[in-house]
Formats: structure tokens, C-alpha cells, sequence
DNA sequence: TGAATAAATTATTATATCGTAATATTGCGA
DNA sequence: TCGCAATATTACGATATAATAATTTATTCA
């Protein structure tokens, strides 16, 4: 994408940035709603789900890990993956801060 | 980057990926938080918040306001931006609403 | 051991994005 | 009208990303 500027920024907000720019791609969205719709870690059946062959979908995997929204443990043949709860937490409080710190005087627009 | 993939993925996701792949920048995600932090509608000043140059700015405030996260509205010589909240809790409903989903059974990771 | 299965890695191609300089546009005051 | 100030647009080079086929690396099971 060219190269993105992160001197200048606050760490918090870059780190920040970097997560959800990971969240802001429409596979990589769907696999944490999958994840978290199931409501337990997945093993193997996440390429059945999206209409993306095998090698895309484990490079989205791999971001997602990258990351820290998802962990993946080898459990026999397959690896299974689930929801990291305490950063899609942090995510959420991000943006519940924001909110709370407006809706008081809008007014102008 | 590349051509991302939407047929096949749900509307829902595909809008809310977009608007989280603008806000996955460090200038874009600072742009929310000063306007945030300053509780009210700002006017030019912008510019002089961020390091980067003019352009880059004007570029990613067009970005924000396509997806809807920021309106401008034309005040005298100046341009007004502010937030628009109802999108930013919409966000902030998104990730709450899956973190109830989770948080019941997570246990193999 | 050897085939089958599952996931990761690599290489490749096409496309999107970042940052900026240069330029254009718009509104306002003198 | 002229020129200034603020913002937007355009064009460009450099870089990052998406998607996939092909390959590689395990792991299981006959």
C-alpha cells in the first residue's frame, strides 16, 4: 500500500491501527464471526466456510495471529483456532471510550 | 493491494470491513481520536495535528468521509468536521455483540 | 514404509494504497 | 478584480496486499 508513516503517531494508536486494518478485510471478518459464533475453538473445516482457496485463507490466518486476534494450537493432524476474548475486548473498550467521551456538545454538522 | 474478493461474503460484513480497513491507519485512526478528544466540531486545524503533508491529509479526511465515519460540512472559508457518532457506536455494537456471543465456552486454546 | 490428508510456505501476478509535489478550486477581503 | 488562504484534485513513484497455483512440511493410518 505504500509505505505507511507510523513515526509521529502514538504507539497506542498505531498498534491500534494495525489491528484493525487486519479486521478491515471481508474474509478476515468473517473467519473472527465464525469463530465467534461457534462459541469454541474450529479446527480445520474454516476453508469450508469461505469461498477462498486454502493457501488465501492461511495467509489470513496468519495475519490474524500476526496480530493477536486469534490463537492456534496444534492439536493432532489439524490446528485449531480461537478467538483472542481479551483483545477483541480491548477493541471494543477502544471504541466505548470514544463514545463516551463525545455525545455531549455535536453540534455544528 | 491486490483484489479483495467480495462476492461470496455477506453485505453486512463487507461494509463493516470497509469501514475498519479505513480506520486500520495510524493519520485516519488520529483524525477520529482528535475529533473525539475535542468533543466538538473542528474546523482547519487539522493540518497542523498530524505530520504529514496537506495532501496526504485532505486525501485520508475524504477517505473517512466516504465510508461515513466523518462529516464535513462547508462553514466560510473553512471546512467542519465532525464525527458521526451513529456509525462509531454502530462499530462499537459490532464488536460488543460478538464478545456476548463468546465468553461462554472458549476452552481448547 | 508409503499413500493420503491438512496446513503452511513460496513464487507470481495483478491491483490498491501511501505520501507528496504540483496544480486547481473556492471563498473572502482589500 | 487581484491576491491570499484553505482545501481538494491530479499525477506519480514506491511499496504493500490479495489471490492463487505449486510446492513443501508435517501427521495419520493402512
Amino acid at each position: 500500500m505504500g509505505i505507511t508513516k507510523t513515526e509521529g503517531f502514538d504507539a497506542s494508536i498505531t498498534e491500534m491501527a494495525d489491528v484493525l486494518k487486519v479486521l478491515g478485510h471481508p474474509a478476515r471478518l468473517s473467519i473472527i464471526r465464525y469463530l465467534a459464533q461457534r462459541k469454541t475453538c474450529v479446527c480445520g473445516d474454516i476453508v469450508d466456510e469461505l469461498p477462498l482457496a486454502q493457501s488465501t485463507i492461511s495467509r489470513h490466518l496468519a495475519e490474524l495471529k500476526r496480530v493477536g486476534l486469534i490463537k492456534g494450537t496444534i492439536s493432532g493432524s489439524t490446528i485449531c483456532y480461537c478467538i483472542n476474548t481479551v483483545l477483541l475486548k480491548e477493541i471494543e473498550n477502544f471504541f466505548a471510550s470514544y463514545s463516551i467521551e463525545i455525545n455531549k456538545n455535536q453540534n455544528c454538522c
